[in-house]
DNA sequence: ACCTGAACACCGTTCAAGT
DNA sequence: ACCTGAACACCGTTCAAGT
């Protein structure tokens, strides 16, 4: 029944999964909890401290490693485990990125990844900047840049023909991905997007191992 | 003299870019502007919109396409065109990442680069995809993983030794990045990383332009 | 050691009123 | 048409005090 900082961080994300990270304030969250606000303060330092902490409850949740040999397949699993983590929590995506500072649950989960591509034999040069190229698609982030419009409006037909005036090849593209389902405003396979991107870098990165990349040569 | 939507997204942007994105508010912009905090409502409908209003400032700040021939050395003029603007604004990354709804100056600009595409000789299909790989990226953003510690604390040998036996792969990787520049804690070259994931992710695209790939095939 | 109460210095926004 | 004033319903956090 007593406060602590385990109990303050699962209220936390429980909050944060129910009425969206908008909602999440400390005065909310002490209601929620039964408790005065300043009542948060002796178990998290600060409200940056509790988003940390909420980073960690997730990356709790990632399935662990598996032990399989092949590095492409292993990173692939990985990522999308985590991947089906993040996606559980609206808030994830937000909430990672504005961290700066590296917790140490988040050093664990990429000193885990780095481990995968040494052990299949990237220098560790090549894999210094394959992280890099991966960024946040190591989480399973997919850092859209087209929003799925939300499905509810299915957008009239005269506001589409002007749009397609003004964009001409937005719509073209608009129209492709709508017709592959057969359905008109349907939106995109988030997951099949997301496996694209995934195998496209995956692969070349190991075209760059099996051609000895390294960055003395590139620069 | 008179207030005006133009004026108050310049104000917002300049603001921004002085104090930080923090320090933005409607109160202290109105501030600024030597005006009382309602008044910014005859321009902008709210918060919300303002910060859309400052993204389209942003957006009229990158270069125009090139007339390039070759769809891949335009597609990186741009890109890279884009990046150099957005880095004049330290706010644009979360401004824009935070944006749903896809503006008019952000379609015009996601049109004219899925357009290189097109006139490069890739399917309809093809460039719904790659655009979806392509994410934030297209507007030259990194989405970093590693953020750079601030180079400030240049790290004791003893805590160095502690994080390289809790984090060995993490640990290697850092040392071989400072290796390369001679330099202990400098962090690594933004542009070079930003310039490899670039090209290899146009290399991607090429390929499978040119083995006629097909997301029906691949399904 | 842990929780409380009151206060401070802020937010975005509504509404009715002024010129 | 454009700006104002006062108010509402919030924030995160400090500080001194209670048990």
């Amino acid at each position: 029944m007593a406060l602590n900082r385990q109990r303050v961080l699962d209220a936390a994300v429980e909050l944060a999964d129910r009425d969206g990270i908008e909602s999440l304030s400390m005065r909310r969250l002490s209601q929620e909890l039964g408790v005065v606000p300043m009542a948060l303060y002796k178990h998290v330092a600060n409200k940056e401290e509790l988003l940390n902490g909420m980073v960690e409850v997730l990356i709790a949740e990632i399935a662990p490693a598996a032990a399989d040999i092949h590095w492409k397949s292993a990173v692939r699993a990985r990522v999308l485990s985590a991947r089906r983590s993040l996606q559980r929590h609206a808030w994830a995506r937000q909430v990672i990125e504005s961290r700066t500072g590296k917790s140490q649950a988040v050093l664990g989960y990429l000193d885990s990844v780095i481990g995968m591509f040494l052990a299949g034999g990237f220098s560790v040069d090549l894999t210094h900047h394959v992280m890099h190229a991966f960024g946040s698609r190591v989480w399973g982030l997919t850092q859209e840049v087209f929003e799925d419009p939300p499905a509810t409006a299915p957008m009239d037909p005269a506001m589409f023909a002007h749009l397609a005036q003004l964009y001409p090849n937005v719509a073209r593209m608009a129209g492709a991905a709508d017709h592959d389902d057969s359905t008109v405003g349907q939106g995109c396979d988030d997951q099949f997007e997301f496996e694209f991107a995934l195998d496209l870098l995956l692969d070349g990165f190991e075209r760059l191992r099996d051609t000895g990349w390294s960055s003395r040569r590139s620069a």
